[in-house]
DNA sequence: ACGACTTTGTGAACACGGGCACAAAGTGAC
DNA sequence: GTCACTTTGTGCCCGTGTTCACAAAGTCGT
């Protein structure tokens, strides 16, 4: 089901193109997959296609959007307000998509006051009421990998259960918690295990 | 093999802490994978590891180094220095993880010729000297949705064939070229999700 | 109203990756 | 030198996710 996303970011393209309908050929290679795989999933969500059409567009994408649970807003804080923090305070895609920056957290006193993006950073010992007062559901942690189990124990002691890691450690949570982790490092490093084959190919067989 | 990466991260880690051994137990616990998975993955690489005792963490980062390609630096630009790009300029992992950012790229004329980083943004028609002469390898790409297809095109055409897109898109690309996503929304749309599976989970059962 | 055509939904085969469990191999104490 | 102990390397099994292929279902032109 982590294909969803990109069915949905297809299905918003090709409505604002004016496409009413869409065959499962054309929004798979949209997406980038298969259109077996593109059926079988959407099978899943029910029967919403029509037989020698293809999917209604909006409808697809409503259906998509519920199952994802993006009906509703998202209230997000990012924990952290370095480098990264600061890009990621300043992204208006997050709103485009049903996500609400609702704070902008970090420990440092000095940073602790500050005006990023409009928003006032508040300190880390505001989580609970944050949880508490504006239902915050997920927390984004951009803080340095020293930092970054501290900063998603308390997180998680708020009662926020979906945590999204900048940061290149392996965190370790309570088993109802659901960490997804963003990893710069390990990508680059993936690329250049390919660079190397490439080379090496090319030395072989030129 | 993508998840060498993280068991080199996981022994440089300990070689900072001053240990000389470690077993498959722990080595995976540190890296957060069970320990047949670990020992199967190393097993690919060749027979490192004394039975009884464990792997020598010196001769195992070097030999995964060695395997993911990173005896050398590998020259990296970055295409689009908006928000993101800015912050990916000025982190300094890359370089403690044998990536050297040789290069800040845009397009628009505005923003050529500005110093980020310490470095002067250049043209993206600068490419194919910076492939020639500089062995450029990797590409980063950071633009918006609408200027990706575009950037990776002028990548791919002066001979990068390792891409890291963090634009929301589907890049068409040769098949000898790698592209890796980084896709912020797609990870909070899995949050999303999960969390709206525990509201409805405890709205049942409270 | 009917038939040719398009496209979905799905059952069945397939491939891959992960986990289990154990034999082989090495260590170290006596 | 031998024996008990630890830990690796690996053969086998199993579950999950992907692809193939086709029947069922619906559309559209005539
Ligand atoms: N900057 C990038 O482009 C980039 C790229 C890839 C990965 N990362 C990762 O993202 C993380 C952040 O990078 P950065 O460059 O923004 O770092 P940074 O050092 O610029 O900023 C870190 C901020 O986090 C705050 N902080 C530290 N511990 C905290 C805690 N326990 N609770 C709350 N706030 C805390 C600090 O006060 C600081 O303001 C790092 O883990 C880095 O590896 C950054
Ligand atoms: N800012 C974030 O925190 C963040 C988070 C997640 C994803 N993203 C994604 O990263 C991308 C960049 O985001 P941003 O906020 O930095 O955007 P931005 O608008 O601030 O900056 C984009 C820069 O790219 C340049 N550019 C545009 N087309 C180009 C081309 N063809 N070649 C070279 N340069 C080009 C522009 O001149 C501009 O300087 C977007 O696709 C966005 O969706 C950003």
């Amino acid at each position: 089901m982590a294909r969803l996303p990109g069915y949905l970011r297809a299905l918003t393209a090709l409505a604002a193109d004016g496409t009413l309908s869409v065959s499962s050929e054309e929004l798979a290679s949209a997406a980038g997959v298969s259109s077996a795989m593109l059926r079988k999933d959407l099978s899943h969500l029910g029967s919403y296609g029509v037989r020698g059409v293809g999917y209604d567009v909006d409808r697809l994408s409503s259906e998509i959007a519920a199952a994802l649970g993006l009906t509703q807003d998202w209230p997000v804080a990012i924990v952290g307000m370095g480098n990264l923090g600061r890009a990621l305070a300043a992204y208006r895609g997050f709103a485009e998509r049903g996500f609400r920056v609702i704070a902008l957290l970090d420990r440092d006193e000095r940073v602790v006051g500050e005006v990023v993006a409009g928003t006032r950073v508040r300190s880390t010992a505001d989580l609970p009421a944050l949880v508490e007062d504006d239902g915050l559901a997920i927390g984004v942690i951009a803080t340095p990998p020293e930092g970054a189990q501290e900063a998603c124990d308390e997180l998680v002691d708020a009662g926020v259960r979906s945590v999204l890691n900048f940061a290149p450690v392996v965190l370790s949570v309570p088993d109802e918690v659901v960490v997804r982790k963003v990893d710069l490092s390990t990508e680059l490093q993936i690329l250049a295990f390919h660079g190397q084959r490439l080379a090496v190919a090319e030395a072989v067989a030129p």
